[in-house]
DNA sequence: CGGCCTTGCGGGAAACTTCCCCGATTCGCC
DNA sequence: GGCGAATCGGGGAAGTTTCCCGCAAGGCCG
């Protein structure tokens, strides 16, 4: 069973960060040998993209990309090897998932801090780069200066905020379409964790609206999953009535613009 | 000159421009205004991206950026205004589509030429780029010098070759797995059109396989296309014989795959 | 003109999916 | 301990889809 974890819509601007010792406001710019500026680790599988941003940090004094990487594959070791402050990570990229690679780096590197700037806005992402810990999520589409502007609030947090580009918190923000508003708490700090209608699903039903996405059919589903039809039925009911979905065109639709169908 | 360039990594291929006319060699770089570089002109949404391409053109004499759109939308006004030589089109932007776009480019600019950079490589986007006039398609996962290499290719070419970037090229040769061979026709120039299985298709059965796609059913497709579900029945037996496919649920997964989910 | 392909549609049997019912187990929570 | 939730599944009626058959109009081409 995956996780026992019960999230009861943990909403807030700041985070433990450091679990249950009382995580002291660490010094910004943790990691940094020199005071000289922000050590940035690129892993993004479009080098176009990273020269952009390299000639963009190159303007700007205090940050500076020290290595880039075409996949998370080599992640940990890179890390340890540049030691950077900060890892931006690309989501959709060829080699292993990002997310899970991310949830190691913050465990094997804690002090390191990592961010996401994905083409893509996609709850799924979204919910997952919170999830894994990340300290901030932009799309490629925001401007420059924005993200660059994004990095540096970041790097020099010291209360763990989840930072969120322009075009990221426009389209995260009104997307209060939910079914059950869930009014006992409902304090929703500005900043919090991204408003998602998918943190109503359990780990088993977003499963399966991945394999629903990938356009597989309920009996398939079964096969991959060693279930019986029935099983994935009742998932698939529980999912639409969550969602407020009526038929599973929908469903599936949904699976594929959230991003659950490429991996 | 810069550099000779003429890296084995690009692929060109000989296309007939101009229709029965046999084309006559135009002169490179057609439009410009001094003889002082390449124009060209950048459709990506994603600000950083064009910021790494400037960077790299920078370093390049002979090749400038004159103007970015964030979509197609201002396309042709723009480029009347900004006379680039050469337009590098994203596919996957806000807003209209491109490849529609590009068509009508072609027709009102007909001395532009255009390139597309996207980041997926799928035979759908390859097809409709090869079928709207475009002179190259490179992935963004290309490298940069690549990708440069191809833009001057393109901008010196004489003969009017269709120019694929190395993972393109790649992506594209080996996919020759197609059901039937089709014999009758068996001219297929060397590096010329992408050997896709789509174009088995016809147009209707792109339609259905894009909606398929978006993840409706046969019947909400035929309310879409106001048919009988039954003419769907037929369209979607027909594709599936003909790109050797068994079940549904592996049309939608081509279809998403090859890049008819999203538009 | 006579194939050949495309598009459009109908009939019908078999298979599959949806959608309601129901019960069982195992959690964690109050 | 009760309660809800997630996970698992069976039964069964009603609806949809698949997959075969067939037919017909129109276009293109040799």
């Amino acid at each position: 069973m995956p996780k026992p974890s019960a999230r009861p819509n943990q909403v807030s601007a700041k985070r433990g960060r450091g679990g249950s010792k009382a995580a002291a406001p660490q010094p910004a710019v943790p990691g940094s040998t020199e005071d000289a500026g922000v050590r940035v680790l690129c892993v993004d599988d479009h080098a176009v993209l990273v020269e952009g941003l390299r000639a963009q940090f190159a303007i700007e004094d205090r940050i500076r990309i020290v290595g880039r990487l075409a996949s998370a594959e080599r992640l940990l070791e890179e890390t340890g090897r540049l030691r950077p402050d900060l890892v931006l990570l690309d989501i959709e990229m060829p080699g292993p998932d990002v997310f899970e690679m991310a949830d190691r780096l913050r465990h094997m590197h804690p002090r390191v801090r990592f961010v996401f700037l994905s083409a893509h806005i996609r709850d799924g992402y979204l919910a997952a780069a919170y999830k894994c810990g990340a300290w901030g999520y932009f799309a490629k589409g925001d401007e420059l200066e924005d993200i660059v502007a994004g990095v540096k609030e970041v790097a020099r947090s010291t209360a763990g905020t989840f930072v969120m580009g322009p075009k990221v918190r426009e389209r995260c923000r009104p997307s209060q379409t939910g079914p059950a508003p869930d009014p006992s708490r409902a304090r929703r700090e500005p900043g919090g964790p991204p408003t998602t209608r998918l943190e109503a699903l359990s780990p088993r039903e977003v499963e399966i609206l991945r394999l629903i996405g990938k356009g597989l059919s309920r009996t398939q589903i079964a096969a991959e999953l060693c279930r019986s039809a029935k099983t994935i039925d009742g998932h698939q009911e529980r999912m639409m009535k969550k969602l407020g979905i009526s038929s599973r065109a929908d469903l599936m639709r949904l699976a594929i613009r959230e991003g659950f169908a490429e991996p």
